[in-house]
DNA sequence: CTTGGCACTCCACTCTACCGAGTGCCAACT
DNA sequence: AGTTGGCACTCGGTAGAGTGGAGTGCCAAG
């Protein structure tokens, strides 16, 4: 699993921390998740792992703040992570989290018990994984431009027009509406449609192009060419394929500004963005950017986790969640590690030709 | 166009408002609206259509008060409207509303230029709403249940698992997954196919039944029995078509109380409340529904309005608004029914069989 | 190097006073 | 009778002063 960061670079201290200033760094994120207050050097001391009196504490923290890893709202109050903090924090987790008991069953249960299209699938488990870490998630669908075409025909849906359709074997349906001929017969839209299937079936999405059809009565050759020409352009049009939302709800939780929110939901609402944020953050792997590190300003106060979903070594899809960076990483990681790769070998089931899902084996 | 409300009831007084309470009433919402502050009397006097003194206006908003049209947050502030007088003021508006010249060239030029399928109209046609307004949108598109089918076949995705697809009129492509048995021939697939495209082809989709179909080779039949029946239950799920929620951003800014945006937005996630919600509130025609007018609690401080869209006479989709009870009716209710109606007229274009739009004459 | 002690800082909270917008009431006016 | 200006009153919001306490930085002793 690697913990990949995009940060175009905050000057990082030449030296790494040693343990005793990142068990208390460890100490500072850790309490500052839970209570959203400030740590002092009293609570640091206290806590687990530390076993050096306050003193002793607020000289480190003196250290650490010098350094660049916490921050002081005012004077005479206690610390909190920059985000330079978080990333240290997460670069250094010595267990890569793991979920309570509570949710795994929860994320057994569904993945045990989800049925239907692939959509419903991705759509569910946006809302899955929204509920298990309280906070938003974005899941990303596979492209389907290495899709091949299993199916392509043109239907009539009126006297003038007409619908492409065509069916990919990884289950998505695309279609597109033609113009048809005012007085065109049913036999030459046939003609057209079964050139086209000729034309198509076997291919990747991505290899159609708009191509003069040869040896075709005109006007099917005609509807063939406006269908090729919607086609290409469905797989042309880089717009994510499926992307589904979850949660954006628990983003007024997470924040108690209201433009803060207000902000984040604006772009969230930008679905485009969004899936460019996730790809840039991905880098292979579990990823996760926080505060500045990815160059979304309205999103500076959140930190973004990002799994890829790979079937068969291929990147199929994305899953991430989108918090505030005070959030607790190991949980969310953990989440969307489990999350992304029970999804994975899902649609590596049903491209195997399973359609049933595989059972869990459910211990404890 | 009609303003019905669903309301079971707060007392009304038994006498409607005669013309100075009316205006007095008008003055109000139309400060409040804009100003989120409560309104005193001088503001009121000052104002036109009211010509009198701060005092008779005083007077005056005693009796509104005792009526349940107005209150006050507490003594000695100024007034604002209760969802009874938001009531009023909607039923009594003398001009239907207008869009800003702004927006109306905003909305002519989204109709003139917006291309593609149904569900691609649609969530851009609930992004314009809410960016015409400033509030969340809602739109939904047609059900599919009295849609007629036009292609039906199964095709083979992997060695166990095959697609059932359907095109409908109205151009939506439905899916569902079958099984398929272990080693099924090409061939019995294709018969299964053809003898599900007879089955199906003129008929409606809600008209699908689970049947056995009679005179099959048996490995075609157990197929079309299971298509049959995976396309029942996509007629009989009554979860709705496609929703598609637009500017929920808009919903922070609208609320100050971190809370109130988070119980919103919340519902608004639970997209089959929102449906149940505009299909309750739709009585015919434009509606609005305020406050309490709705039973849905956590939108109390809500206003939804709702404006069919009609193909033929039939109701095809809703699009609504939800605002808070302080937002600006004529405009929005302008607004909704603007662009239901330009729903409307462009859905009809397309079942006449015209794929190009209708390109509205420019004035001004 | 660590630690307890200590003076200091500064936020958060409370209390008070006060200003002013807005009201309700009333007597005078049309 | 309805309308109006006048007036005393109410009460929320704000500003200022005071206070408590959490937390710090520093320092000298261990």
């Amino acid at each position: 699993m690697s913990r990949a960061h995009n940060s175009s670079g905050p000057p990082r201290p030449s030296e790494e921390l040693d343990g005793r200033r990142a068990a208390i760094l460890d100490a500072v994120v850790a309490e500052y998740v839970e209570t959203a207050q400030p740590v002092g050097s009293a609570t640091v001391a206290r806590s687990a792992g530390v076993g050096v009196s306050p003193a002793t504490v607020r000289a480190e923290m003196v250290a650490l703040e010098r350094e660049g890893y916490l921050t002081q709202p005012h004077t005479s109050a206690g610390r909190i992570p920059t985000d330079l903090g978080y990333r240290f924090f997460v670069d250094h987790l010595a267990e890569p989290g793991v979920l309570g008991p509570t949710q795994r069953s929860q994320v057994a249960r569904f993945f045990n018990h989800v049925r239907g299209e692939m959509e419903e699938v991705l759509e569910r488990t946006s809302a899955l994984l929204a509920e298990l870490t309280s906070h938003a998630s974005v899941v990303v669908g596979p492209s389907h431009d290495a899709a091949r075409i299993v199916s392509a025909q043109v239907v009539r849906l009126a006297s003038k027009v007409g619908l492409v359709v065509t069916v990919l074997d990884d289950g998505a349906v695309e279609k597109a509406t033609v113009e048809l001929d005012d007085d065109l017969a049913d036999e030459t839209l046939s003609v057209a449609s079964a050139a086209l299937a000729e034309r198509f079936v076997g291919r990747e999405l991505r290899e159609v192009r708009a191509e003069e059809p040869l040896g075709l009565d005109p006007r099917a050759a005609s509807i063939v060419t406006r269908s090729l020409e919607a086609v290409a352009s469905i797989a042309a049009r880089r717009e994510p394929e499926h992307v589904f939302i979850g949660g954006s709800s628990r983003i007024a939780s997470s924040f108690d500004a209201v433009e803060t929110v207000r902000s984040v939901l604006a772009t969230l609402e930008q679905q485009l963005v969004v899936v460019h944020l996730l790809n840039d953050v991905l880098d292979s792997g579990l990823s996760v950017a926080i505060g500045g590190e990815h160059g979304y300003e309205p999103l500076a106060s959140c930190a973004v986790i990002v799994a890829p979903i790979a079937v068969e070594g291929a990147p199929s899809g994305v899953v991430g969640i989108l918090g505030p960076t005070r959030m607790n990483y190991p949980e969310a990681m953990a989440a969307a590690e489990v999350v992304s790769s029970k999804l994975s070998r899902r649609f590596a089931a049903v491209r195997h030709g399973d359609p049933e899902d595989q059972v869990e084996p459910r211990r404890g």
